[in-house]
Parts: structure tokens; C-alpha cells; sequence
DNA sequence: TGATTGATGAGCT
DNA sequence: GCTCATCAATCAG
């Protein structure tokens, strides 16, 4: 049985919901098609004392998503790309996930033409990039990803086993490196980065 | 295959 | 102006 992911799921701390959402699947409803990929990394994003969070600097119209109920999509753009992150734990609390990796599963072709690659393990392996190729633009800021609309994230029971979990350092930011919040799949080959 | 570097834009201070 | 949770082209070995 396959359903979508509730507020239920994303309210509770982002270090667990992390982890969990290894092995769901993003699915963009792109002008009626469908295209979908698994996730297969992430990296969590806590509310306070953290201080390569968004939310670190306190509530802007930037980041005013973050503020939002579990399971709002917060798109921003970093450089000339997009990044998503799923809102976690309640209202008023800016913790977040980043999605940063898929395995891309349907509808390729359309995110081959929309990224311009024709190389699957090019597409989706990196938050700018899968961006791209599910055509996530920053209109879903704030977009509700726990109800049937154009994006959200559904578990198909596909099972991921702990010891298939890795847990590592976040990468890409250059504060709070230290902290171990960055999660993955082992055997993917799509990792932004081994 | 790994390291380096330039391009790019939005939002904050 | 400066930061930033990037990407991809390039070059060396």
C-alpha cells in the first residue's frame, strides 16, 4: 500500500524524520505526468543551536516558510539554483530537512530534457539538480507536500534497513560542520557525494 | 579520479 | 558588498 506522508510523519524532531524519509519517494506532478525518484539523501536542519540553519538569523521573508506547519515545502535558492527542504516538528519551531540526492524512477526522459543531461547518475544527485529536473521552482515555497497536488512525498513500504543508514557530517555549509546530520543510503549510486 | 576554479542570483546587513 | 545548504568545466596525473 502506498500513502502520502502526513503532518504526523514530519512533526517530530528533523533528526529522526531524516533518516525515514531515506527510501520515500518525491513525485512531482508535472503538467499531468508524473515523475517521481527516490530519496536518498538528506541532511537535517535543526531549529535552534544550529547555526548553519536558515532559521539561525531569526524569522525574514526568506525564510518565513521554515516557520510554517510539518510537511511545508521551504524552496530557496542558493547561487543560481533551487534547494527543498521539508518543514519538520510543529509551527513556530524552523527545523527543517534538506533533500539533497534521488534515484530518479519515473518519467526520466522528461528530467533528462528538463536538466539537459542525458546521464541518469547527472540528473538528480544533487539538490540543485533534482531541483531541476522535477522542475521544483521556488512557486512551491511554502507549498503543501502532505495532501494530492502538483508535489509531494509518498512511502510505497519500500524498507530500508538501519545498518543501510549512513550518518555523516553535512556538507556544502561552513558553519557548524561538525554535527553529524547529513543521512544516506549506502549502496545508492545516487549520493550527491560519496 | 580528484582537486581547483569560475559563474551565477537572491537575500541580508 | 558579502554570504551562501551549488554545479560543472577544466586540468593534472
Amino acid at each position: 500500500m502506498t500513502k502520502i506522508l502526513t503532518s504526523d510523519f514530519y512533526n517530530r524532531n528533523p533528526l529522526l524524520v531524516a533518516p525515514d524519509l531515506l527510501g520515500k519517494i518525491l513525485v512531482r506532478n508535472f503538467d499531468g505526468k508524473i515523475i517521481s525518484g527516490r530519496i536518498v539523501e538528506t541532511e537535517a536542519y535543526l531549529a535552534f543551536n544550529d547555526e548553519a540553519s536558515h532559521s539561525f538569523v531569526g524569522k525574514t521573508e526568506r525564510n518565513k516558510s521554515l516557520f510554517g506547519k510539518p510537511g511545508t515545502a521551504y524552496v530557496h535558492s542558493i547561487h543560481m539554483q533551487n534547494c527543498i527542504d521539508v518543514v519538520t516538528e510543529g509551527v513556530n519551531i524552523p527545523s527543517s530537512v534538506l533533500i539533497r540526492a534521488l534515484e530518479p524512477l519515473e518519467a526520466i526522459e522528461i528530467m533528462k530534457s528538463l536538466r539537459g543531461k542525458e546521464n541518469l547518475k547527472d540528473l538528480t544527485t544533487g539538490p540543485g539538480k533534482l531541483c531541476k529536473a522535477l522542475a521544483i521552482t521556488k512557486g512551491f515555497n511554502g507549498y503543501d507536500l502532505t495532501k494530492l497536488g502538483d508535489l509531494y512525498i509518498i512511502d510505497d513500504n519500500y524498507s530500508v534497513s538501519e545498518k543501510d543508514i549512513i550518518k555523516v557530517k553535512r556538507i556544502g555549509i561552513s558553519k557548524a560542520t561538525e554535527n553529524e546530520y547529513r543521512f544516506y543510503l549506502k549502496d545508492s549510486q545516487f549520493i550527491s557525494k560519496k
